[in-house]
DNA sequence: CGGAGGCTGTGGCGCGGCTCACAGGGCGCC
DNA sequence: GGCGCCCTGTGAGCCGCGCCACAGCCTCCG
């Protein structure tokens, strides 16, 4: 019975997900039924950059970032990915080791494809073929970008331009403003960009005193979409 | 005659790209036909970043940069192809406008494929598009190292690791050791790494006073491998 | 309830590296 | 040959920002 309920549950799962939503249902399901349910306390690896990897990740629950450290022991957030989202298909697909960490920034439970299960469907699948190339695409476009803004720009462009993403992708519109359905510490957001927690500090401030943005109970509200958009154009 | 001559060519230039090598003969034929030849001359601009993009070349002779600029006029040089090499495949892939501009550091010549052309082939061979697969893959892999370089390490160490790159991709084993075959400005060095002129130029008369690397008729010849990777390692 | 550990808020110092300024050299073009 | 242009070489100054130090808070836990 329960694991009846496991089945269903995962089978809705990989419905909901843009990868595998335009399978067959009987092709999703042998999908379903193969994959492992894994959960992750607050903070647990996921996995490590160097590991093997041979399967990738959806998450059903919670929130996990992508990260890297220095030797020195610097920390920088590739990218966190919500509910929904999916990561680790770069080992999957190309059979190297991880890039980077994986570490689940709050509870979190997830659904692993293994490389063996899932190879078979994208021979046979060439539109899903082309989805995992169009997300590969953009992953590499958002990569470069980052480059091009941690070279081209300066700290407070590159952490207003790092806001407008996190509101992209966290944002829940409020009666104040655009609210950032996540919390992070000012290390955190640092660590997104690669500049210091305490140059994040006295932006956040600046900012708050100039209106732009609010703190309320640990979440940054934006106020003034278009100051923001200013700060992050600006210079260059 | 001559004409017969260039597809010929076209078809041998196919048959040595390992994205096509493995296709039948008939089907290599069909795309070489289709392609288009275009010649560039030194410094001339191939494509621009946020142009549409529908192709993908092939670098026949020559060399290309690929590279965007900030507002402010700096460049970044994100990389350079070699004869034999592919760029332009991601906005062929996605749509999506160019990402950055491709610039001719050579006289070169390019084998031009449409997105009409590779399309049919992608979707019929399932092979075809696992190996352009794994090579995103492989630009993701770079690309999030380079930019895991400009975050962590300082100007000299980045700057270690791209010659080591450039040595990779363009060393001829000499008498003196690893000779780059490649010219490139104290300039455009720079623009690799997001460093200085004048860093850069500092930096390679140090280590040439301390014998790992030496130059000659314009050249860089790296004559103490382990030294350089001292270096590249070095701090963290 | 008290202590520890992590987060925020701020000021000051120091340094890596960019900018600027200038001088000399090679090279193609008029 | 002479002129302009782009390259290399080098020193001085400046500045953004990281690093350090410290103080006040909150939260969790024994």
């Amino acid at each position: 019975m329960t694991a009846l309920r496991i089945n269903f549950d995962k089978d809705l799962v990989l419905a909901g997900h843009f990868l595998l939503k335009h399978l067959e249902r009987e092709e999703r399901h042998r999908l379903a039924t193969a994959a492992r349910l894994s959960h992750h306390p607050r903070g647990g690896m996921i996995f490590q950059k160097g590991d093997p990897g041979d399967s990738m990740m959806a998450v059903i629950r919670g929130r996990v970032k992508i990260c890297c450290h220095s030797m020195d022991g610097k920390e920088l957030v590739l990218s966190i990915i919500n509910k929904g989202g999916l990561f680790g298909e770069i080992a999957l697909l190309d059979g190297e080791p991880r890039t980077a960490d994986a570490v689940a920034l709050e509870e979190t439970d997830l659904l692993v494809l293994d490389r063996s299960q899932l190879m078979p469907v994208l021979t046979a699948r060439p539109d899903l073929a082309f989805r995992v190339i169009s997300v590969l695409c953009k992953r590499l476009r958002q990569t470069s970008e980052h480059l091009e803004d941690t070279l081209f720009l300066e700290a407070s462009s590159r952490f207003a331009r790092a806001l407008k993403r996190l509101a992209d992708a966290f944002g829940k519109p409020g009666p104040e403003g655009l609210r950032l359905d996540i919390k992070l510490s000012q290390q955190q957001l640092g660590c997104l960009v690669g500049v210091s927690r305490e140059s994040v500090n006295k932006l956040l401030n600046e900012w708050q005193r100039a209106g732009v943005i609010e703190m309320d109970a640990g979440y940054i509200v934006i106020r003034d979409t278009a100051a923001l958009d200013e700060i992050a154009e600006s210079c260059g």
